[in-house]
DNA sequence: CTGTTAGCGCTTTCAA
DNA sequence: TTGAAAGCGCTAACAG
């Protein structure tokens, strides 16, 4: 039972390939009787029209490809379902790549896609530079990003105004009362949750509020950071009764490190995370966040970049920022005088 | 700055698409010069060979296709992972496919990964149904199915002994001096979670100790279903001094039902979960629970199914099956006598 | 309404 | 060592 093509299921129907091809793609008037006898010999013989042939002539391989660090992240995982899911929805495959944040591994995904002739790309970037995208652009190919600024490219992005979004956070902090309220930080400032702690400062500010380095601490971005961000917190002395951290991964060691030094959440601190992850909903206690969307990143991205590979956008790039939200579990109350 | 092709550099070095072609494969032999010169019309231009034209010829798209049910069910993500780990190691692209455990929804999705020719599919399969797979096979396309027994087709099968594992969890719970043990099973036995519960009762049997179907309450493999379990135990009256529930989301609602009642962990009861999720190192407290291979299972399956693709398998149905480990934490306990 | 045929970009005989 | 040319499976003029 070797390869069948369309000559087979010719022959058999007893009419041309190309009535064939006409009535698989029903783009040319066919009589019911030979579109009749070439459905019913399709059906018989079992055949699946080769796309990729398909493409040579058509410029079209309807496959994107979608770069991100990793999908076994669950923030990943969630857009790469968004993606994959609008992608079936218009008819596009998705080619999975993880870039394990390493930028060599983009350039050899990008191409790779190059070679497969992706209509489209959707890219979590690794890093700020814009090399990867830039080869993309360069050849016409549509591409959407994620969380970054397009930074003058001719590229769609999706994301959250992070600054905005770190504002708010710590806006509810201080509507609850609370003065001294610490920050963790991420390692590098020129990221997107840096950006939160920008806000973060923004929000002080506005309220006459005064920053203190040692409020501050930095953390790898991982439970483990936040854990060492709190404990140092701790020794530095200094009196604090509310944390915002700039993920709720961070959020969540700090917690714990809360609790290990006798600490009650929110009783004696208050904390608020941002990102929402699975995890936020079942620490102990669940955790007040920031909420970014993430499926529906996903299924926006392939939105735009389908309006780029119809040619319906031709234009120059777009940013579409998403609404994030507050979401009040437990792990957030108002100020009460006390230790600390 | 169109499409560019082979003939394009052809030109731009002075030599025939045949020597081009050679020179990207070396298919054969060519003059330093010429190579030369080619390697430098590539650079310059900015060429990336076309594969799908490739595999127009080759009858080889370097492509798998991947179903699951939905990646971003971490158990899935850390499947996929693998898969796009070990694909891109051994030079394939992976099409992401989300069945959302819709069978319809397989079978479409089969439909375009066979029209788009992929060299092979790794599925993890809704349900018991052969049909998807049969598909498949009858065209003689390379299959690797997770966590199914290959039944009769000519697939490789990669996959855990439910059953014994299912065993040794009860086992353990038996080997810490529990005696009554009750377990949260899932809603079907036809499934892997369903295999576990008969470990369990092949456990209890072998302990000589008693089934009872008050101390068998079945949940919809969530944690809901495990708290809405956990209650229903509690409510029967039945003692019972340790849970083994057949997935860890179910253990860990269990639990949160548990200590809601007022109930201590591992002080009153103790609990075993199976499939060590992200979940379980985090809750409270941390679950001792069965861990099964994910990575690792992807990358088995690539293995399996490049074997296939380049003929080094040819014979029948092949099935591997991983090691699980036991992973002790804080949620499970020596049996002490008290209440409950 | 239907069939013939020229490619799409590439690989690979077959000749030179 | 190299090139010409015949396809791979399909689409889409161009002719009937």
């Amino acid at each position: 039972m070797d390869k069948i093509t369309i000559k087979d299921i010719a022959k058999k129907a007893g009419v041309s390939i190309a009535t064939v091809s006409y009535v698989i793609n029903k783009s040319r008037p066919v009589s019911p009787e030979l579109a009749a006898r070439v459905n019913a010999a399709i059906k018989e013989i079992g055949y699946y029209p080769d796309t990729n042939a398909r493409s040579l002539k058509s410029k079209r391989t309807s496959t994107i490809g979608l770069i991100v660090p990793d999908n076994a992240n669950p923030f990943f995982a969630e857009i790469a379902k968004g993606v994959e899911d609008a992608g079936f929805e218009a008819g596009f495959s998705v080619i999975l790549c993880n870039s394990n944040a390493m930028i060599e591994r983009e350039l050899a995904y990008i191409d790779l896609l190059l070679s497969k002739r992706v209509d489209g790309v959707i890219f979590a970037p690794t890093s700020l530079s814009i090399q990867p995208i830039k080869r993309l652009v360069d050849l016409g190919i549509p591409v959407a990003v994620f969380y970054r600024e397009t930074s003058g490219l001719d590229v769609d992005s999706v994301r959250i105004n992070n600054l905005e979004s770190g504002q708010r956070a710590t806006q509810y902090l201080i509507d609850l009362g609370h003065r001294d309220i610490a920050c963790i930080r991420p390692l590098s400032m020129e990221t997107p949750s840096g950006q939160r702690v920008d806000g973060y400062q923004r929000a002080m500010a506005g309220a006459g509020l005064a920053l203190s380095q040692d409020l501050m601490p930095q953390g790898n971005n991982r439970i483990s950071g936040g854990e060492i961000a709190a404990r140092r917190l701790l020794e530095s002395g200094k009196r604090f009764s509310a944390i915002f951290s700039a993920n709720d991964a961070m959020a969540i060691g700090a917690m714990r490190a809360l609790r290990d030094a006798g600490l009650r959440i929110p009783g004696d601190v208050s904390v608020v995370g941002f990102d929402d992850i699975t995890l936020a909903r079942y620490s102990e206690p669940p955790l007040t966040t920031i909420a970014q969307p993430k499926q529906e990143a996903g299924t926006l991205a392939v939105q735009r970049i389908v309006e780029r590979i119809d040619k319906q956008h031709t234009g120059g790039p777009r940013e579409f920022v998403m609404e994030t939200t507050l979401i009040e579990r437990r792990s957030a109350a108002h100020y009460q005088p006390g230790e600390s």
